[in-house]
DNA sequence: TTGATATTAAAACAATTGTTTGATACAAAC
DNA sequence: GTTTGTATCAAACAATTGTTTTAATATCAA
């Protein structure tokens, strides 16, 4: 049987790839050492930086490794129709936000690389900013938007973004709070789908409340001035 | 003059705690040198192991140092005789646990090592769960509750207070992300008080949409079943 | 088989980092 | 004036860590 072009790659490399990228995620790359991934890998030491030249190097390629198949998952945006399909559609995205946060399977890995890369930055930050996190953001600003109407200002439905993003990320960040504080709390597919529908249970509510309010003050405001600055 | 018992303890300890309380807020535990630190503090790489053992001495030192003064602004409890007075303190909690979190003043320190100390916990981080996030923790639950009524379940309640805390660490775990994707967003007091009134609104909205839903839900089970498990 | 190339392995290297040491200065106590 | 205890400092130490070196081994085409 003839080598295929993937298969090409030693399988020493392969296995410095699976092992690093967990002793990324589990330590960030600062506290994991280059000796323990390559144990981990069953491979030596000097195997690193025959392969990618540096540690650097192996992030940048474990970064790499993860990139495609995260892309995938990255919900594209709709036009939405009705609210409700709005609605749905940001069950969707919280839903697929957690999982990739919080499900330990190497589809997901991606998503707990760029948690670690948004507490301590590394090289890569601003590259992982742009390629993954600002459509992200862009995306449920669209979404959002599509739930408040046209004439909520854009600051306003960014604060709504990042109050949706902070909820979700919160248990990830501090994953050894939650479950000191709340112990019962679990983190199997069902909980994880419960929490997605608490949260955007939640966000509706807040985003409901905000909207509500905005368009309020706006029509105050315009009734008295021309228009608001 | 004669000394006072304070004005004992030897300039350069005192200096060593302040700017290694910098260090340790700006890098975390790992990252901060004791070099760095002892540079910072104009003092000798020795004087740290002299007055406090070791580096983790001083990390135990500098937590001790700013824990009174941080005890002092954590909110006490109250009873809330009407939802609008809870109201009111929500608005104060989540103005407060803002400031602690991103205003960069002596007085808010405590709040800076502590979110450090969720994302990368040290030996100190149960000490510091018990005695500072439980509190708080318990402290913005009977809030909640004086918001939604007796009939909501714990569970509820815990999860509104964890997207109550989540919203307002986003800003400080992400600071930089933050600023790629929203550059806008500053950091003054003005900007604060802002956001807080956000985080309130939103917050209020998602409480409100969640105990509507709830109590709807409860109403529909114990008409069916006895009670609800 | 031979020779070239790719891979692996053990050891050493150089830089960093927390800690310790031994000397020195200084002030108070006897 | 000597002693004693405190404080500071430069230097060295030992452990850790990313990297390099050099040799050995495997792979494979000619």
């Amino acid at each position: 049987m003839t080598a295929s072009e993937t298969d090409l790659e030693s399988d020493t490399r392969k296995r410095l790839i699976d092992a690093s990228t967990e002793m990324f995620v589990e330590c960030g790359f600062g506290a994991a050492k280059v000796r323990d991934i390559a144990a981990r890998a069953n491979a030596n030491i000097a195997a690193v930086n025959y392969y990618f030249g540096s540690k650097e190097g192996l992030y940048a390629a474990v970064i790499q490794h993860h990139a495609a198949q995260a892309m995938e998952n990255i919900s594209q945006r709709r036009r939405h129709e009705s609210t409700s399909a709005a609605q749905a559609d940001l069950r969707n995205y919280v839903s697929n936000f957690l999982k990739r946060l919080l499900v330990d399977t190497p589809q997901f890995t991606m998503g707990k690389i760029i948690a670690r890369e948004m507490i301590e930055p590394t090289a890569a930050f601003e590259l992982i900013v742009e390629k993954f996190v600002r459509p992200q953001f862009v995306g449920l600003n669209s979404l959002i938007r599509s739930l408040v109407g046209e004439e909520i200002p854009a600051e306003t439905v960014r604060r709504c973004s990042l109050s949706v993003v902070g909820q979700c990320l919160y248990y990830q960040c501090a994953r050894r709070v939650v479950g000191l504080i709340d112990p019962e709390f679990g983190y199997q597919a069902r909980d994880i789908e419960r929490l997605a529908g608490h949260i955007v249970d939640f966000s509706l509510g807040g985003i409901g409340r905000i909207a509500r309010q905005r368009r309020h003050d706006r029509r105050r405001t315009t009734s008295k001035r021309k228009n608001r600055n």
